[in-house]
RNA sequence: GCGGAUGUGGUGGAACUGGUAGACACGCUGGCUUUAGGUGCCAGUGCCGAGAGGUGUGAGAGUUCGAAUCUCUCCAUCCGCACCA
């Protein structure tokens, strides 16, 4: 009766009964209650690594979770299709970035079927095809003509030898990851979103998300970064000119030592023609990346620019000096220096000597050293006229008044988040569908002529976009006008911002159904790494806002429920050839000998760069293919969902992969034994011996704590070990099997249960045993066990004794015994004894059902 | 630099609400089974100690009858910082 457990051939005749069935394709059904699950769609780079497996056996398990519960479970599966490697390896391989594309979904599509997630691949999309990004052009030029989108000039990394634009990744040490050329900051003008109108919303609307993981909604807050403050203008001396500053402490301006304005402000510029040393600095803040990780890290520089601005107070001259550390892009490309009170201020004056003008005290009245830091807290007002002695709150009221009334300052509310640059100078996206005309004006691309192609058929230089070369394509008739192309391509967000509207359906002649988004949306659980907290969660909820007010969609939030994954991390490894470029070796090939690392089957050593997600540029993904090949899907599921809870980043190790294979054999062994028979007497509760009743509590409590876990926690990895504790219980139990005549009911029960809580994370090997045990409908629909409260009560109940605070006892006690009745049997326990003589109980504390904690000390006359 | 997180045995982790630290696994040690084995099963396994007991959750302080859990300072690692996705 037993039979071996061969998981390859078990899993391809479960997935054969799914794929026959077509289990996982769902429509609207308004009679249920629908569950929309949604893992973040791969970018197709080739073949899966554990980070993928990790989310998308997540995202499975909780929809065949959803689903036993009875829901009409939507698991939709895609590709973000649109993206840099592409190109990187067009080149590299010399094929076409769409030929490697679709190559790729191929293979990661059948990776994906290995594993056996339930996805509705009826409802696949692929970002690249124009019939998915056509729906992007059109919905951008609708917010072309709602005002919503705009140009202007922005900064890019340029690379001066290859003449291309380059990402930040792209660089390395400010420097062309190509050809080490330095990186310099060049001008283009790029087309822009309008995020920050929905600033306000986006930050309003958190508080919504009460199933969201708090951090991640902290960081958005502070990505949005709301301040409230007072743009003040300083008018520049010797001329009609004026400069605008913004500031959260207006109640610092009588400390304000210069004026300090970006690089690339065009006054800087101006006063450079007549200056060359400060020509030189500007020239010299052009060598550095966009990255603002990079600029944050960099010394803090500056130059004198010999402008003077007029304090709009006091009517001093205050010097105004170009710096680094100041962004065109942020603000109005210039900042008020108060370094008595502001960390990067002090620092800077420290360094070029500038005056230090304290004008904030603290309230006590004590003393501070500005030679060692700034103050930057609240305080009181000291050498500011006739400001003194207000407090900072008071200050920033009545500095901003008087600013106000001379009409030199206005209250504003700043945001931090900045527009959203949508344009991309390379081939490998979305084409962004405007026209320019000859005289130079814009036009977006009518309606009826999109989709705007990109043209597939095409080699790449390794430097420039076949767009931006090919001149044909660029030209084109626009109403009888000969017009040219736009030849940028969108932000890969863009495509990433829509897609889990657009699988509710897909339709020929719209970009979304309402009917369908209104019964699919919003995503009840969203799964996808911590990576994208920030910048793809907010494009995508601020995507939802603007089709919402396009009638495209009826919440105003699209993912209810968030579960942010921590990283799959692994080591990275490089080594450095002759020309100074770093290559990045796999894990797989590397191994240790002594202390070194060194390539396998060479001598090469590599050097290790610590550990991070893994990923393409870092060539660090783990293949799950061998473990899967060798073990099956099921015990890579389970390994990876019991390595770790979700939310918690997991340092890739293999070690362990043995012993969720161990529990599925042992799982195997018990459910195609004896317990296949089906037993002679139903099940008699009443009947129970105590130790049988002891079983069937275990298995309703575990049906408690796994549904928990599941539904509620989501840590898998402690519902697994719940289950395993069930199944050793029961094969422990198996040994007794016709001792009583209640066993073989109550072991089917347990087996029954074990193999209903584990279906959602080893859907195979639970689809085969569901059958074995004479179920005629799959597991997947088979409805989830309820626990039976009768079978959960129990009688005694542990008790911890402590004795100031450490533990002498433990002692089994009547679940409903009085406090006193526990202090009592608490104080006689004859482990206990020993702890109190000669001492003298000062306290007890007494929690019922858990401990009782007697405080003694001395036993002293005086108290 | 700024923002967010994490830190518990040899290893991954558990302890859900301030109440038994180390569940469940990996590894290791010993034993049994098997012609043999990389299979299966049983027992042991934080550290110190013969034992009684002591001690222990990155480091240091604090609150509490009681702290892995709360507060403060510090250290290390990971994620994000707007053109990797």
């Amino acid at each position: 009766m037993e039979e071996d457990y061969c998981p390859q051939t078990l899993e391809e005749q479960a997935q054969a009964w799914w794929e026959e069935h077509d289990s996982f394709a769902v429509t609207e059904d308004p009679e249920r209650e629908k569950f929309y699950c949604l893992s973040m769609f791969p970018y197709p780079s080739g073949r899966l690594h554990m980070g993928h497996v990790r989310n998308y056996t997540i995202g499975d398990a909780i929809a065949r979770f959803q689903r036993m519960q009875g829901r009409n479970v939507l698991q939709p599966m895609g590709w973000d299709a649109f993206g840099l490697p592409a190109e990187n390896a067009a080149i590299k391989h010399s094929t076409a970035p769409a030929d490697w594309t679709f190559s790729n979904i191929q293979d990661m599509r059948t990776q994906l079927k290995r594993l056996g997630f339930g996805y509705d691949w009826h409802r696949e999309l692929t970002t690249c095809t124009p019939d998915y990004y056509k729906w992007e052009q059109w919905f951008f030029t609708r917010l072309y003509e709602k005002g919503l989108v705009y140009r202007k000039m922005s900064q890019v990394n340029w690379c001066p030898n290859d003449e291309t634009v380059l990402a930040n990744e792209q660089v390395e040490n400010g420097r062309c990851w190509r050809c080490d050329t330095p990186v310099v900051q060049r001008d283009l003008p790029q087309w822009f979103v309008k995020i920050t109108d929905y600033a306000e919303e986006l930050l309003a609307d958190l508080e919504q998300l009460d199933e969201w993981p708090e951090q991640v909604k902290a960081m958005q807050r502070h990505w949005i970064g709301r301040s409230e403050g007072v743009s003040i203008q300083f008018a520049l001396a010797d001329s009609d000119q004026s400069l605008t500053v913004y500031s959260t402490r207006p109640d610092t301006l009588m400390g304000v030592s210069c004026l300090a304005l970006a690089a690339n402000h065009p006054l800087c510029q101006e006063a450079a023609r007549h200056n060359s040393a400060l020509a030189a600095f500007i020239a010299d803040c052009q060598h550095s990346t966009t990255a603002e990780a990079d600029r944050a890290q960099q010394e803090q520089r500056g130059q004198d620019t010999g402008l003077k601005a007029v304090h709009p107070l006091t009517g001093e001259a205050v010097p105004v000096w170009a710096a680094n550390f100041v962004l065109m892009e942020y603000g109005t490309g210039a900042v008020m220096c108060v370094p008595a009170h502001d960390v990067r201020d002090h620092a800077f004056a420290l360094h070029y000597g500038l005056a230090m003008p304290q004008v904030i005290q603290p309230s006590d009245g004590s003393l501070v050293d500005l030679d060692g830091a700034p103050f930057t807290a609240d305080g009181q007002l000291i050498n500011s006229g006739s400001f003194d002695g207000l407090t900072s709150a008071a200050a920033r009221t009545a500095i901003g008044d008087q600013l106000v009334a001379a009409g030199k300052g206005e209250r504003q509310v700043h945001y931090r988040l900045r527009d959203w640059g949508v344009s991309r100078q390379r081939y490998w996206g979305a084409p962004i569908p405007m026209r320019y005309l000859e005289d130079g004006s814009q036009v977006p691309v009518p309606a009826d002529q999109l989709p705007v192609s990109l043209p597939v058929d095409v080699s790449l230089d390794g430097v420039r976009s076949p767009l931006k070369t090919d001149t044909h394509w660029q030209q084109v008739d626009h109403n009888g006008q000969p017009a040219r192309r736009e030849t940028d391509t969108f932000d890969t967000f863009m495509e990433s911002s829509w897609y889990y509207a657009r699988y509710c359906s897909a339709p020929q002649d719209a970009m979304l159904d309402p009917a369908a988004t209104g019964y699919w949306l919003p995503v009840d659980q969203y799964i996808g790494g911590i990576e994208h907290a920030v910048m793809h969660l907010l494009y995508a909820r601020f995507f939802h806002k603007l089709l919402r007010d396009a009638g495209l969609v009826s919440c105003d939030e699209p993912f209810k429920r968030l579960l942010c994954q921590g990283m799959v991390l692994a080591d990275v490894f490089y080594s450095i050839d002759e020309e100074g470029t770093r290559h990045y070796h796999s894990p797989a090939d590397v191994e240790k000998q002594q202390d070194q690392y060194v390539l396998r089957d060479s001598d090469t050593r590599v050097q290790h760069a610590g550990m991070s997600k893994m990923s393409k540029s870092r060539n660090n993904g783990i293949d799950p293919q061998p473990l899967i090949a060798r073990y099956g899907a099921d015990t890579v599921r389970l390994y990876i969902l019991f390595a770790a809870p979700p939310s918690q980043s997991l340092e890739w190790s293999a070690a362990g992969v043995e012993g969720a294979h161990r529990f599925l054999r042992r799982f195997w062994k018990l459910a195609t034994g004896p317990l296949t028979r089906p037993p002679a007497a139903p099940l008699d509760p009443d009947a129970l011996t105590p130790q049988q009743r002891a079983l069937r509590r275990r298995t309703h409590e575990t049906i408690t704590r796994v549904s928990h876990d599941y539904g509620n926690r989501l840590t898998f990895n402690t519902a697994i070990a719940g289950i395993m504790e069930l199944v050793r219980a029961l094969a422990t139990a198996l040994e007794q099997l016709d001792a009583h005549p209640q066993q073989p009911a109550l072991l089917r029960e347990g087996l029954e249960t074990a193999t209903l809580l584990l279906a959602p994370v080893a859907p195979h090997i639970c689809h085969a045993v569901w059958q074995k045990l004479g179920h005629e409908e799959g597991i997947v629909d088979a409805p989830w066990p309820q626990a039976d409260a009768a079978a959960l009560v129990q009688d005694q109940v542990l008790l911890v004794v402590q004795v100031n605070g450490k533990v002498r006892a433990r002692l089994e006690v009547p679940a409903d015994a009085s406090r006193q009745q526990l202090e009592s049997l608490a104080r006689q326990h004859a482990r206990v004894q020993p702890f109190l003589s000669g001492q003298q109980v000062h306290k007890v504390i007494v929690v019922p059902g858990r401990l009782v904690n007697l405080v003694v000390g001395p036993a002293s006359a005086g108290q």
